[in-house]
RNA sequence: UGGGGAGUCGUCUAACGGCAAGACGGCAGACUCUGGAUCUGCUUUUAGGGGUUCGAAUCCUCUCUCCCCAGCCA
């Protein structure tokens, strides 16, 4: 895949140097800790590449870790997913699939430990009183009036709370800290909350559930997790998540921090998706113009493809914002060497070929990859009639047009020269189709004398071709940040309104026929096609392109703004 | 204005006191039965000031800019 030396990054630094150090014996002990209240998408794959790569590659483990401790937001439907798109995305977790809700019991167990040693509290504060108590970034808070009750009171409330005595939000358990700590995280954060709420896993067995910040390190320490990788955002709460594994005296991981990627042109938040998907904007969370793993599966995005661009990307500590150019440039790369070559036409234009036997047909040899030989060779019918792209036809071409033009002679891939002689257009000036002559000593596309033509067209035959729905995809956000909105906007007002492009009467070679769900091809010419998995069907077949190949016309015609319209 | 973090080509990443490098993008060109692929060349960088040093992206210092944090979310 990526053959590039490869390069190394400050957290594969920090474990050689551990391993170097003995420090855990040398173990190196990953986890990738996904909340089910969501799909995964192309920045979780930085972490779970770094994470799953990083044991691969010191010999460690990497755990599959379901962080649900808020069964508000959790779905066994979204644990389902995230296996599927693990799995997929090319990581084996083996049979280390843990979830936080198998430690309740245990995390409780700490809790009691910590009431009895006097570091943690119920406090009955409200929740807009613990918000009032905390203070401001620049004031330091006030300590709770029942900071200061007995163990023996804080153990009798804390089982009640458990048995269920308690009305949500009524009390909390509380860690005894600094209230004016300069960080927020540390002025008494709350550990537990009472929720009267069934858990996806747990059912009705509790009605308080930790939060993540004490759950997270506890975990971590169960699993003999040597480095916690996470995003920066954390990096507030690694002074909480090593006080609580300090005070408990247990097994202490290291949190490392590293920048969540930034993508062009996209968002990559489980609540703007989640926005997306709920208000319509985008046909579900698979829908190809998501971010979603499960989205750029069904997009024709490759594993191997999607690696390789995260490796490239590299990883640190700074923000950043990738361009989704270079995703496109490993999805081509990958997809050059696997997927085989067809002709489609997308917005046909009939040709007729005039001095053609009219009942002829032959079958020309085609070949499938040119980079891989192995991939053999086809037949492709060709008769009379046949259907060309219409942008490969102008009648009025600017100079740099070598495609086909009245009088101008090219080739048909695979096929013959032809010269377009004469343009037939109905009473609005429209052109209907388009009459050529074929050179006979031409079969195959070369010619006896040597001449030379300028371009090379794909075609299909009329009579033989199948035809398809073509789904063409843009950028589902105009802005290069849509994140980065002005006041009283929504990132939703950048959404490209020409992010899905319908095309129903495609032509098709007759090949693609059988052509099954998920197979990805090149359409020559054009770009990267798969056969959509959700609404493809035997005999009326759904393509959607994954990306199209590098246009050098394109820029050509955007350089010089000709009117694309011939 | 409290606490935490980050500043290297347009973008992403490397260089760990010793020639600022690679990839993507862009621009040119070669080649080509895909205006594809491939190949070649070019493009352009250490946020700023001061200091230490024979030598600084790297160490010290001051400044500037950007990001994160006031959920009983994760």
């Amino acid at each position: 895949m990526a053959n590039l030396p490869q390069t190394t990054n400050f957290i594969r630094d920090i474990i050689i140097e551990d391993i170097k150090n003995n420090k855990y014996n040398g173990k190196v002990i990953t986890r990738f800790p996904p909340e089910p209240n969501g799909y995964l998408h192309i920045g979780h794959a930085k972490s779970i590449c770094l994470n799953f790569g990083l044991a691969k590659e010191f010999n460690g483990k990497c755990n599959l870790r379901f962080d649900d401790t808020n069964p508000s937001k959790e779905e066994q439907k979204y644990v389902d997913a995230i296996i599927e798109d693990v799995k997929w995305l090319g990581f084996d977790w083996e049979d280390r699939l843990y979830y936080a809700s198998d430690y309740f019991e245990q995390f409780y167990n700490w809790a009691v430990e910590l009431i009895k040693a006097g570091k943690a509290y119920v406090c009955d504060l409200s929740s807009e009183e613990i918000k009032e108590y905390r203070g401001t970034l620049t004031e330091p808070g006030k300590e709770s009036p029942y900071r200061n009750r007995s163990i023996e009171e804080n153990l009798d409330l804390f089982e009640r709370m458990r048995k269920g005595e308690f009305k949500e939000g009524s009390r909390v358990l509380r860690a005894k800290i600094d209230m004016s700590s300069g960080n927020l995280n540390m002025r008494d954060p709350v550990m537990y909350r009472i929720k009267h709420e069934p858990h996806y896993r747990t059912g009705n067995k509790w009605c308080i559930y930790p939060m993540y910040d004490w759950a997270h390190g506890l975990s971590d320490s169960i699993e003999g997790v040597t480095h916690s990788i996470c995003t920066m955002e954390y990096e507030d709460h690694r002074p909480l998540y090593d006080w609580f594994l300090d005070q408990l005296n247990i097994y202490h991981p290291q949190q490392i921090e590293f920048a969540r990627l930034n993508l062009s042109h996209t968002v990559l938040s489980k609540r703007k998706l989640l926005k997306l998907v709920n208000e319509k904007y985008v046909d579900g969370w698979d829908d190809p113009r998501m971010p979603t793993l499960a989205g750029m599966r069904r997009r024709g995005y490759t594993p191997e493809a999607i690696r390789d661009f995260i490796e490239r990307i590299g990883v640190g500590k700074k923000e950043s914002l990738v361009d989704i150019a270079l995703l496109e440039y490993c999805v081509r790369k990958d997809l050059n060497e696997k997927a085989p070559r067809v002709m489609a036409v997308l917005n046909p234009l009939k040709v007729v070929i005039t001095n053609y036997p009219d009942d002829k047909v032959e079958y020309l040899q085609a070949i499938n990859n040119p980079e891989k030989p192995e991939m053999g060779v086809r037949e492709v019918p060709f008769s009379k009639i046949i259907y060309i792209e219409r942008d490969d036809f102008m009648e009025n071409p600017p100079k740099e047009f070598y495609r086909l033009t009245l009088n101008r002679e090219v080739r048909l891939r695979y096929a013959y020269y032809i010269k377009c002689i004469d343009v037939i257009k109905d009473g609005a000036g429209n052109i209907v189709e388009i009459h050529c002559t074929y050179d006979p000593e031409t079969r195959g596309g070369w010619s006896p004398d040597g001449r030379k033509v300028k371009s090379t067209l794909h075609w299909v035959s009329a009579s033989h071709c199948i035809e398809a729905e073509v789904r063409l995809y843009d950028y589902l956000f105009t802005k290069e940040r849509p994140d980065e909105t002005e006041e009283d906007e929504d990132f939703t007002n950048y959404i490209n309104p020409k992010s899905l492009e319908i095309l129903k009467s495609c032509k098709l070679e007759p090949s693609l026929a059988n052509a099954k769900p998920g197979s990805i091809y090149q359409f020559e010419r054009l770009g990267y096609f798969c056969v959509d998995t959700k609404d493809s069907k035997d005999g009326s077949l759904v393509f959607n392109k994954t990306v199209g190949l590098k246009d050098e016309w394109s820029k050509i015609l955007k350089k010089s703004n000709f009117n694309i319209s011939s």
